[in-house]
DNA sequence: CGCGCTATGTTTGCCAGCGTACAGTCTGCG
DNA sequence: CGCAGACTGTACGCTGGCAAACATAGCGCG
């Protein structure tokens, strides 16, 4: 399906560490997409009908509202997959899936999943642990959103996207950052004029550029780092 | 390894729900253990020696305080089991689990655990399902945890303690539902001093009974329900 | 039966984030 | 080139929960 050498953008992480036999009949079964920007891939309670694996781009999982703002639990870049239930044979969504970073992904329906599943032990193996990772970094964001500050968080959040982005700059409004933490958007204006003051970031009209990184990691919580460096101990 | 008819207290929902065939083969590598309060079965970043599937006890899962207070992520009682990252084929914990309610479980060592996942695929669909709920009510946690107020998510912890413990009342002081809860001891005292003021429940010492279900059910938020609802759909 | 410990009640000051409202400012489009 | 809409800045009062300290009250043990 692609030639030995894949650019990087047409490169998941996942699918990387298998075995190059498993991996070309997994990627037999995908077909190459572009996801655009806030295209919604998948809804809780509704059945899944593709999973996929961003190369390029990248996807927050969010809790829908059900009468407050939304709230991020999880995002998925090329380190990830978007349909984690079918890994434990639920075709059932839990949560929102949202393109934040519009790119190429791979992209296979429910059927073939299974299919992939069944013929790659190595491909079961891999998302387990992925899936184990996952629910720690669930487990971390419970405690991040409960005892951490909204310039904390934004700084993570921020750390968490360049890294998906695979660039220093992207495209969010502190409109649509309020809605991913779970904040207000006047919060998010503070604690991101705050950053911007510190010349960690700069900013405008939804244009964020990170300029000073490891300033920007000290001014983040611990949680960032803890969910990177428990990924590349399970999967590194 | 049992008679056909096990009395309640020692049946786990979990188990219950394979073929009888399946049953038995697993609960013969089951033994069976007594819980004690407060005992701690699993630590994060630790292997994890047994699986516990608690009958007539319940276990608090937790975040492990890094510098602030501890909080509570999940709760397995006979309606679960303790020490998932098994099913997904890796050894180290997530967090900790510390015993909540005493009574008994069956246990099995990580070894006996993994044969009986090979050697009966009704045991991993079961489970496989369960850890699909589990996920599905942490990503509801985050968003409880975030957005309700203490005196709503301590009615809804004494709702859940309430279904594990199969009894109205229960020991625990203001001290230790803090913990669980994420807040300070004050706190929970308010919030507590105002459901027993509305007649929902009454407490003393650490001795808490509930005293009108339907009340605190309504004082709760509506998370209490949603996660057991799910549960139902998927498993019941 | 009284001492000490554990559990609960209450206070005071404080701050982050809420809800709401309004004022600038940049950009693209007609 | 000017207007509309999107994006950001700022201000106000309010409240829930924080931190720390202190006051009672019941229980158990010597």
């Amino acid at each position: 399906m692609l030639p030995a050498k894949t650019p990087a953008r047409f490169v998941n992480r996942l699918l990387a560490t298998l075995p190059s036999k498993d991996q070309q009949k997994v990627l037999a079964n995908c077909e190459s997409v572009e996801l655009r920007l806030a295209e919604v891939l998948s809804e809780p309670g509704e059945r899944i009908r593709h999973v996929y694996f961003p190369t390029d781009s990248f996807v927050s999982l969010v809790v829908p509202p059900d009468n407050h703002a939304g709230l991020e639990v999880g995002l998925a870049g090329n380190e990830g997959m978007i349909g984690t239930p079918l890994i434990l044979g639920v075709e059932v969504a839990l949560l929102r899936a949202l393109v934040q970073g519009a790119g190429p992904a791979w992209r296979m329906t429910t059927e073939q999943f299974r299919d992939s599943l069944k013929q790659s032990s190595a491909l079961q193996a891999t998302l387990n642990h992925y899936l184990y990772v996952s629910i720690g970094q669930l487990a971390n964001t419970v405690a991040c959103t409960r005892f951490h500050r909204v310039e904390a968080r934004l700084a993570r959040w921020l750390l968490m996207s360049q890294d998906r982005a695979h660039a220093d700059h992207f495209h969010v409004t502190h409109e649509f950052l309020a809605f991913m933490l779970g904040v207000r958007r006047v919060g998010v204006t503070k604690a991101a004029s705050a950053l911007q003051q510190r010349m960690l970031i700069r900013y405008s009209r939804g244009d964020i550029t990170v300029l000073n990184r490891a300033g920007l990691i000290a001014a983040a919580c611990s949680c960032y780092g803890a969910s990177e460096a428990l990924y590349e101990r399970i999967l590194g």
